[in-house]
DNA sequence: ACTGTGACTCTAA
DNA sequence: TTTAGAGCCACAG
């Protein structure tokens, strides 16, 4: 494996980032914060929201249920259209606040 | 190397 | 309950 000394930095943070928003079960959400925690690197959430803009060819991705850890969702023109990510999740059964918010009460995974 | 930017989160007012 | 401000850190120019 060759030396590997801190030249790996982030490739192995988006590789985890990427490995756990697939993971996240259809109907359950997580925020960006608890997404770098679970992948190993807490504290990066601007880094998780960075690496989801990025993947955006990788559609494979469930990105629509990463949300704010208030609840709120992606900012409008991300996803290719206002109210897209909503209507996935509303279609996954996640549950919505009047404000507009996740319930995360109910919704967040784990 | 330096600076500005943001799909983040917390705390305090 | 809602807003502001500050800390945070990867990325692009």
């Amino acid at each position: 494996m060759l030396k590997m000394g801190e030249k790996m930095k982030n490739r192995d943070l988006y590789q985890a980032v990427y490995r756990v928003v697939a993971s996240i079960p259809s109907g359950r959400v997580a925020s960006y914060g608890q997404v770098a925690v679970l992948a190993g690197w807490p504290g990066r959430a601007r880094a998780v929201g960075a690496a989801m803009r990025m993947t955006v060819v990788e559609q494979r991705l469930p990105c629509h249920r990463v949300v704010y850890s208030s609840g709120a969702l992606a900012p409008g023109d991300a996803f290719g259209g206002p109210g897209r990510q909503r209507r996935l999740l509303e279609q996954e059964g996640v549950a919505f606040l009047k404000n507009g918010y996740v319930d995360m009460k109910h919704s967040i995974w784990r």
